[in-house]
This record gives C-alpha cells, structure tokens and sequence, in this order.
DNA sequence: TAATTTTATTGAATCGGTTCAATAAAATTG
DNA sequence: CAATTTTATTGAACCGATTCAATAAAATTA
C-alpha cells in the first residue's frame, strides 16, 4: 500500500500558483495580501486538506503553540479536574496542553520541565510537588532562560513564579474557628511537610484561630503526612497512639478518606468519638459514609487564572499581583459535630 | 540579557571534532563506531549539557516518540486513575505521552485525532467517546494511513483495532446473578446508550443471569443515560416516575453515586427501600454513606496491557487474539441486600 | 511621461536534526 | 607488496515550515 506522502506547503503552493512563502503568509493571516491571491491559496488548502506540520513550525519559530502542565496525582480526582479545566481554558485559546505527572517526586518534576524546554512550550503551569526541602535548580534555569511559568494551589517561595491559589489560611481559619465554636479542645491538624507554603499557611490560619480563643498550639497537634489516602491511614494510627483527639483536621479530602476508613477499622465512630474534616470539597465527600465536612477550592476559578496568568507572562505584560487569591468556602456536614 | 542560544549536534560536534553524522550515529546507538570517537562524543554531549531537539528528529523521522492517549472525562477517578497507570508504562519505555480528552464527543475525538496525526504520535490509545451513532471517519483515517492505535476499556466495532477491556458481560452477569439470588425481584439496570459496546455487553451479562433463572428482561428494565453523575440522577428520577424497583444497577459508580444523592434527596433509603450497586470500584465507593455493591476492573492491568499492545501493533507483530479481556471482580458491600 | 514611492510576491537561507552515498583508512588476502 | 575487502567517518541533501532581503508591478507624484 503506497503511503500517500504527508502535503507539504509547496503542495499548496503549486496548486494555488504562487511561492511557498505566499502560501506561509496568508496561513500566518499577514494583512498586506492581495485578498485574490488569499483566496486561491485558502482554496488550495481546503482542497487538499493542507495542515501545517507543527515540528516544522516549531524547528523554525522556536515555539510550540503548547503549554505544559505539570501536576502531582492523578488518582486525586481534585486534580483530574484541575487538568480538564486547564485543558478547556488552553483549548480555547488555540494551544495545545503537555501534561507531566511528578507523583509528588522532585527528581521527576526536573525532568519533566527538561522535557518541556526542550519541546520548547510556550509556557509552564506547575503544580508543586509535595516533597522536603526540594533543590530548585530547574526552577531557577526557567528563570534564566526567561521561560515562562506560573503556579497553581502552591507555589515554591524565593522563586519569581505568580501563583493562583486559595487562601489556605483562610479556609483553615474558618474550619478551625467553627470546631472551637463548637466545643471541639483538641483539634489535631494532619499536615503536609509543615516547611512548605501550602502547609504553612494552613498552619497560620489554624494558630490564628486557636489564639483568638485564647489558645496556644502544642507541637503534637500537629502530624505532618503524605497528602494521599495511606498518609491519612498512617497519619491517624500515629496520632492514636498518643491519645484520642476530639477533631481531626485534614490536608485534602482524600486524606480524610484515610482518616475514616481507619477509625471505622479501628471501632471508632465518626462524627461521635470524633469529628473530622478534609479539604478540596470533592464530588463524593458529600456522599461518604459520614459526609465529610471541607473546604472547597474553586477549582475553574483558579486554573482559569493560571492559565490567564501564563499568557499574560508569555506576551511580557507585569503581573501587578503575584499572588492571586481565591476565597474558599467552608461546608459543614456530619463527620463534625457539636461537642458539649 | 543575551539570551544563550540552544546548543546544537554541530556544538557538540565541534568540541568533539568530529562531524555531525557521527555525533547523530553515537546518538542513535550505532554499532559500527569507534569505541574511542563514541566516547569523546560523549564526553562533549555532557560538557555542553547536550540535548537533542525532538521537533527537528521528528522533522526528520516522521517519529516522534510519542503515544496518544484518548480519554473521555477526567472528573471520574477512574480514567485519572487511568491515564496515570499509560503515563507510567509508556515512560518506561522512553516514550512520551500526549493525552487528549473529549468529553464524550465525537468531534472533539476527531479533532483530537487530527492533532494527533499532525504530531506524528508513533500510536494511539483510545477510549472511545459515549456517542450515539459515532461517524468512524476518523478511525478509518487511521487505518488508511496506517497508524497504529488500539482501544481500552471498549472499541469501535466495524474497526480493525485490538482492544483491552474488562468481560464487561461477564461482570454485569455476576452482579444481577447474586441480585437475583438475594431476592431482587426487578432490577433495572442504568445503562449507557445501547447500542454501544459498552453497554450491549452488560446487557447481554445481564439478559443472561435473567435467562438462567427463567426471566425475561422487560424493555422498561433498560434506561438510558449519560455516565456522569448527571446521567445518575436524571436515569433515577425517570425510573421512580414509572415505580420504583427493587434494584438499581449502572453503568459506574459514578452514575451510582448520583442515583444514591438522587434517593436521598427523595427519601428514600438505600438498600432498606432499594438495592444500589455500581461498576469499577473507586476507591471511595467503599467509602460511601452507603457504601457501594461493585465490579472492579483492573485498571492497571488493562492499561499495561493497552501500552504493551500498541507498541507491538507499531512494530508490525500481529495481534494474536483482537479483544483482550481481564476479569472483573465482584464486591459486595451495604448498598445491597438480601430481600425476601 | 519619467521618477519615485508603495504594495505584493518571490525564493533562498534557516531551524536542528537524520541518513546515506562517497571516501578515506585499516585490515585481510593471495 | 599490491589488490581487495572491511570498517569508520564525512558532509551534503533532506524533512516542512518561516522569514526577510530582493524584486517586480502598480500607484502616486512632479
């Protein structure tokens, strides 16, 4: 079976009649064109069903018309969302979307953005892996190569990166404020790596609660946790170990997930010998066994930004706020209860 | 900021003193080289941090090292859960993975599929969209022009592509055989649009467990719907208008879980007033207020095997049996139970 | 109408690889 | 040792686009 060969450009010139360069021009909507001539090479186009090969494209422009996107977990259905709304938001735009997984690992977050370099992305939307202490070389050589990227959820301080992200402060505040309202003494918090931004903040809004009801926060109310399902089992059979707290609060609804299905194992029952409560608001939390009481991330929101964000840093225009905050929202359910 | 230009295979040539075939045949792993000449090629593809521009290989080869994965909806776990398990398989094989997502329609799977050509993908995975009546324009394209690409989870029938799917018949077969056996008098089933694959082979599971107990499967027994938690709602809404059953089963969990809110909202208790049970086994499905009778579908075996599959159709072996098919496994949790 | 300016189009050079016929050098053979 | 075969390396052509200096044609001006 003869392969019929790829047509090329000069396909599409030859049967418009003009030079390739025409043909490239009128394809890159140049305005200083005889709209005749437009015509026939749009003719010719159609006619044989002409697409521009993107290698070629990009071999010559040295761009790529694609943005990548660099994520944590798939198995997070918090971030298979994220990914779909990026997607449409990229989509819309008319590039195309390079997706990376890091599962939470640096070493494969630099070699995902090495890949991205040399695809030559126009741009890079990262989220930041969960991991201590992480060697930000390949941040760094972003900035040096003025690559543009941006942030999503978190972002990795002395970098230059903006970020779209919640206020995790906030939405930790207001949990934890409502608990203390409601009778709760002993809130532990499973956190990810307290030196990370994401956790910190948390952090912040939960210290901020507890001391404007005259509290202070030992160090075991806090238990730092991989943000998956078995850090939340793990993360719990620690914190009983050292004793019974009267609520748990979690870093995403997935740990929480770990968190209940521990407890039920272990014959203890939520909401009734103890509250728990996740964060992100995922579609199912509402239908656990003991609905889960969260915080919600407004996920279209933010990607939307992130993706506005990396155009805008793209084009060279100065983001005038490099943090872009999203307000979340707490929904109280019954895996927490009012406690005398 | 002067930014540095790339450096190219005659960099590297240059430092190595060699000429840039060679430094490409060292690259391309050669055999017949100069032990000596391949190392001091080497040696300057590290010194120059050298690294090779893949839209100009491409260019070149009409290869791209890399695999298109075709998914319908990443707000379900399932296929993020999916798409991680291809992610990982396709990297140990050196290859990359360019992911496109369709929302369950055709047009958006068809456009993705032109990109995917103009890409030069080595091979496509697809899952394909739920769409009634799918014009296969496109999967004929591929095969005309010869580019390798097979199904997972269902397939296109009237197509040449191999498949790697669940006994979905099988699975549906087990399910309403223990519904029937645990005394479930009329089980309607919420089944994706029937004429699919998809859904003809749950049908046909489910057609002969009635059969082996002497029962015929009435018309109204069979509901239509989107697999989303829409589609859930919307199925159940339609079927408690006509009466309510004593069994529900769909098409994912997904849809169950928005049968299993729908039922809430309206009063109604699961599994006191009704069965539920779902199909794939998300990980919260075991989590759930009521949680979930189902059918697993190994995921990544499936994937693994999908990955392995498209390699070898690229290759040129011939596909010994088209249709690979994995066992799903029947969980029997509280949504069900036994009625008299 | 000739000179000048403007507009439309051309086509060769370029991007950074791969490939393969040609060649040079080394090894083998008679 | 010359003739032949084998092995290692070269470098030009090519992949399919873009870009821009050069040119031709048309429009404007004096």
């Amino acid at each position: 079976m003869a392969t019929k060969e790829r047509t090329t450009i000069r396909d599409v010139a030859a049967l418009a009649g003009v030079s390739v360069g025409t043909v490239s021009m009128v394809l890159n909507g140049s305005n200083k064109l005889n709209p005749e001539t437009r015509q026939r090479v749009m003719d010719a186009v159609i006619k044989l069903d002409y697409r521009r090969n993107p290698h070629a494209r990009s071999l010559s422009t040295k761009k790529s018309m694609t943005i990548g996107l660099i994520i944590t977990d798939l198995t997070n259905p918090f971030f298979g969302i994220m990914v779909g709304c990026v997607q449409q938001e990229i989509d819309a735009k008319g590039y195309e979307l390079l997706l990376g997984m890091t599962k939470n690992d640096i070493e494969r977050e630099k070699k995902v953005i090495a890949k991205f370099i040399d695809s030559a992305v126009d741009g890079i939307i990262i989220v930041p892996a969960h991991y201590r202490n992480p060697n930000l070389s390949h941040i760094y050589a972003l900035e040096q190569r003025n690559i543009p990227y941006v942030y999503l959820t978190t972002y990795y301080p002395g970098t230059r990166g903006c970020c779209a992200m919640t206020d995790l402060a906030q939405g930790s505040y207001e949990l934890t404020n409502y608990l203390l309202n409601t009778g709760h003494k002993n809130i532990v918090m499973i956190s990810g790596y307290v030196e990370l931004v994401l956790s910190a903040e948390r952090l912040r809004g939960f210290k901020r609660a507890h001391e404007e009801h005259g509290l202070e926060v030992r160090a075991d109310q806090i238990v730092e946790a991989e943000p998956d399902y078995n850090g939340g089992r793990e993360a719990f059979d620690q914190i009983i170990r050292r004793g019974k707290p009267d609520a748990i609060m979690t870093v995403n609804d997935i740990v929480s997930m770990g968190v209940l299905t521990r407890a039920r194992e272990m014959g203890l029952r939520v909401p009734e010998d103890l509250s728990v409560a996740g964060y992100d608001d995922l579609l199912y939390s509402s239908m656990l066994e003991t609905s889960l009481t969260t915080v919600r991330q407004p996920i279209k929101e933010m990607s939307a930004a992130a993706v506005d964000m990396i155009f805008k840093v793209a084009e060279g225009e100065t983001i005038e706020n490099k943090l872009m905050m999203f307000t979340p929202q707490l929904f109280i359910r019954s895996s927490t209860k009012k406690r005398l």
